[in-house]
RNA sequence: GGCGCCAUAGUCUAUCGGUUAGGACGCCGCCCUUUCAAGGCGGAGAGACGGGUUCAAUUCCCGUUGGCGCUACCA
């Protein structure tokens, strides 16, 4: 018995990744199996190393561990999907030999056009299935001398396939519906269709529990199973956690990193609670418990399927509950060890030094690098010299660019903001004080780019959001004319 | 557009055909109290709609509507 949590690190560790670690390590100890930790950096153009440090350290955070894992090791290694390449080669090449996949030379252009066309007829869009008939022999030449191509997997024409859901039951999908999925992409490395079903069976993982996102993937899986003759896993598919108003859980309306209530002062464990809370029903109305009594209670086949809303005023209600059981000096400790570290402390402090004409300014000069979201509103921007729109296009253009980035230190961080002062056309003396008040409350603070990656990027973010609320937000014909904008400044001309 | 999943109060949920539809967050009120919280007590608030099946449907079936997901050489 063994389950698995595969998160990509192409963004921040998200609440997401936490809710499904969850529930695949308790189910996991419930059985007395074990949970492992998996990294899919298949995508070569998104993947980074700073996403999947921040990934191990947020989940390390919340305190679950994995037996098995990139950092730990295991008999099953490598973790990391990047360093598997040469086993994905060897399976992809196995379904070419069996027939099972083929190779496709189709241009982008070419796949392009064709679903262009499929959409203008009103057909699905699927792969036409256009190299399916190139002759074995033929695509090997090709192949050998040098021509780009993917590994398709074939699709019976006809049929369905029954995906058996833990807590759904039987889904019937129609083959007719199932596109011919890429397996291996041009660049040698697998999609995530591949290397998931080789990974699985590889590391023995018994039982599949991810998101509902991948239910229509599912028959592709199955039918990779069968191909190999390998016994499929037991498939679980977990409902979407959402954004208040219903949608998908995105950062663009929510908080959605871990190490955004980290820096925000939530307890690790009242954050597992309170994902535990979607998972298993209160028993007896005791609404407060941890994962070892989550690992005891669990019932997959009863999980709740509607998408639920992430309720961040319950997880205060949650965190405070945990705080308050929390002895003064207790409190004093999880208080230092979460924001006052020496290094941290030393830092700001040398920031502080030559602003501060009493010791009993120290605090009130600081406070909101300690602080979760700083009270903005459209008054106080009142001092700056842009006109309504441009503040909140600097604050709109700050935050995605910022989004964007792969990286938040100083460097980047003064380097996209002046970035945007060029997009806009004023200049940065002008600007800064915008980003002062979102940033920081006020129009006077410490420097601004030590705040900021003293801040952290999720915390800057939320105020980046807070405070472009605050002036009215940003109309979807503003975003989508706004983000088109490309970003032009001269990297080179900024010291880093 | 196609395919699929889902559907109890504002939110998270309980109810394995018969309940005054239970609990929690939030909200409102009262109590406690040097303020504010916390805590205690109380209150308002729900089965999307329409058909069936059944003696009886929130519960089972079908349809409608709505929400969501997928529909990439991203995961």
């Amino acid at each position: 018995m063994r389950t698995r949590v595969a998160p990509s690190p192409t963004g921040g560790p998200h609440v997401g990744t936490a809710y499904v670690a969850l529930v695949n390590y308790c189910f996991a100890k419930q059985q007395g199996g074990d949970f492992l930790l998996r990294i899919e950096d298949t995508d070569q153009a998104r993947s980074t190393p700073e996403s999947e440090h921040a990934i191990l350290a947020a989940l390390r955070w919340t305190g679950l561990s994995w037996d098995e894992g990139p950092d730990v090791g295991g008999p099953h290694g490598p973790y990391r999907q990047s360093e598997r390449s040469e086993i994905y080669r060897r399976y992809a090449e196995q379904l070419l030999l069996q027939g099972d996949a083929f190779r496709c030379f189709c241009t982008p252009e070419r796949l392009e056009a064709m679903r262009a066309a499929q959409r203008a007829a009103g057909i699905p869009q699927k792969y036409d299935g256009h190299c399916v008939a190139v002759p074995a022999g033929e695509s090997a030449e090709r192949a050998a001398a040098g021509e780009s191509y993917v590994v398709r997997m074939k699709i019976p024409e006809t049929g369905v396939c029954v995906v058996n859901d833990l807590a759904r039951g039987p889904v019937p999908y129609e083959y007719a519906t199932v596109d011919m999925q890429v397996l291996l992409k041009s660049d040698g490395l697998p999609t995530y269709h591949l290397a998931n079903v080789v990974d699985d069976h590889l590391m023995e993982i018994t039982h599949v529990i991810r998101g509902e996102e991948w239910m229509p993937s599912a028959p592709k899986h199955l039918l990779l199973y069968g191909y190999f003759g390998w016994e499929p896993p037991v498939l679980m598919h977990l409902p979407l956690l959402r954004n208040p108003d219903k949608s998908k859980l995105s950062k663009r309306k929510n908080p959605t990193g871990i190490l955004f209530y980290q820096r925000m002062g939530y307890l690790p464990e009242a954050l597992l609670n309170f994902l535990g809370l979607l998972l298993a029903p209160a028993p007896e109305g005791r609404e407060i418990f941890g994962v070892d009594d989550l690992t005891r209670r669990l019932d997959l086949v009863k999980i709740s399927l509607g998408g639920p809303v992430f309720d961040t005023v319950k997880l205060d209600w949650l965190n405070g509950q945990y705080l308050r059981a929390l002895t003064a000096g207790e409190l004093v400790a999880r208080t230092l060890a979460w924001g006052f570290d020496r290094e941290r402390v030393d830092r700001i402090a040398e920031l502080a030094r030559s602003r501060v004409a009493r010791l009993s300014d120290v605090v009130p000069s600081t406070a909101y690098l300690f602080a979760g979201r700083v009270e903005v509103t459209k008054d106080s921007f009142a001092g700056t010299k842009l006109p309504p729109e441009q503040i909140r296009k600097a604050l709109a253009l700050a935050m995605w660019r910022l989004d964007a980035e792969h990286t938040f230190d100083m460097a980047t961080v003064e380097r996209v903001l002046k970035g945007v002062g060029e997009t806009l056309g004023v200049k940065f003396r002008d600007l800064s004080r915008v980003f002062y008040v979102a940033m920081t409350g006020s129009a006077t603070a410490l420097p601004l780019f030590d705040s900021m990656e003293l801040l952290g990027r999720d915390i800057c973010r939320e105020r980046f959001r807070f405070a472009l609320d605050a002036v009215g937000g940003v109309t979807n014909k503003e975003q989508k004319e706004w983000q088109a904008i490309p970003f032009s400044y001269d990297y080179a001309a900024v010291p880093t």
